[in-house]
DNA sequence: TCAAGATTGATGCAGGTGCATATATGGTTG
DNA sequence: CAACCATATATGCACCTGCATCAATCTTGA
């Protein structure tokens, strides 16, 4: 049960030894320089992650402090606001990616052939399934259909 | 990557709702229950379970406050100390146990065949190895080999 | 034997995380 | 359209973690 965990760990600690920023920052980045217009909403980002609401403001506070994201006001709803990856952002995703995909290889890559990491994917899919994050809304008694 | 560290924290809020503790101290506690005497040293618990030495430091000041377990002077090493189980922390372990075991099957074991669960475990095993904790000693340049 | 270095364990501090809750706005229903 | 509930985001607080470092005690080599 650990083993997966300091796998990740390791990859994170090689990212910090290049001076790069924490995991976290380069799966927004990326999931915001994939979305079209480069701008999204929280909400779709916390989706995608799968991490807290709160924990996305927060990190959004940080993207936005060092300039590789900034907050837009949204039209549409103005409860919410527009998450939208700068030029800085869109390049540190990049320089990211060769450090990442190098501690992939040194970590995981190097250990499994093709085939058996596509067995454990397959996998820990299954596990997966059904192991939803608490979402943050209390999400008032189910019971009632209305 | 990230499916197992949900899975672990799925089972550790399970443990959390029924009112106990995080699983480290349930792996401290089965440690120390098997260890001859039900006592061991810090050090020897840290390459047990992997985790850095400040970490089972703070983990054993609980566990002591809490009751389950105590300091006890080391007469071989003054530096050290051995550190017991209670009474009350060998009852802890083994209610935990319950909770511990059904979160699992819950999670993983409904999801998993037997057949499976072995694929998955020996896929992760050879990802774990070579896979240290800092061991947090500054470790001197480990070139010269005296 | 003694100074230098290694090992054991603890701790102050900065930063991250979860929880509960606040604020503002949107939606629905009677 | 008024009262209510839901949704989107932010934040105060307590706690946990990692890092760096400390003090005390071994160990070793000259």
């Amino acid at each position: 049960m650990r083993v997966p965990g300091r796998v990740l760990n390791c990859v994170e600690q090689d990212l910090k030894k290049a001076g790069f920023p924490p995991l976290a920052w380069y799966d927004a980045l990326l999931e915001l320089s994939r979305a079209p217009g480069g701008g999204m909403r929280p909400v779709e980002l916390e989706k995608q992650m799968l991490i807290p609401q709160y924990s996305m403001s927060r990190l959004i506070d940080r993207l936005v402090e060092e300039g590789l994201a900034l907050r837009r006001e949204c039209k549409m709803d103005k409860r919410g606001l527009y998450v939208e990856i700068t030029e800085a952002g869109r390049d540190l995703q990049k320089r990211m990616w060769s450090a990442y995909s190098s501690a992939i290889e040194r970590h995981v890559g190097s250990k499994l052939s093709d085939a058996d990491a596509a067995r454990l994917s397959g996998l820990l899919d299954r596990l997966g399934c059904s192991c939803e994050q608490p979402s943050m809304t209390p999400s008032r008694d189910v019971a009632s259909v209305r």
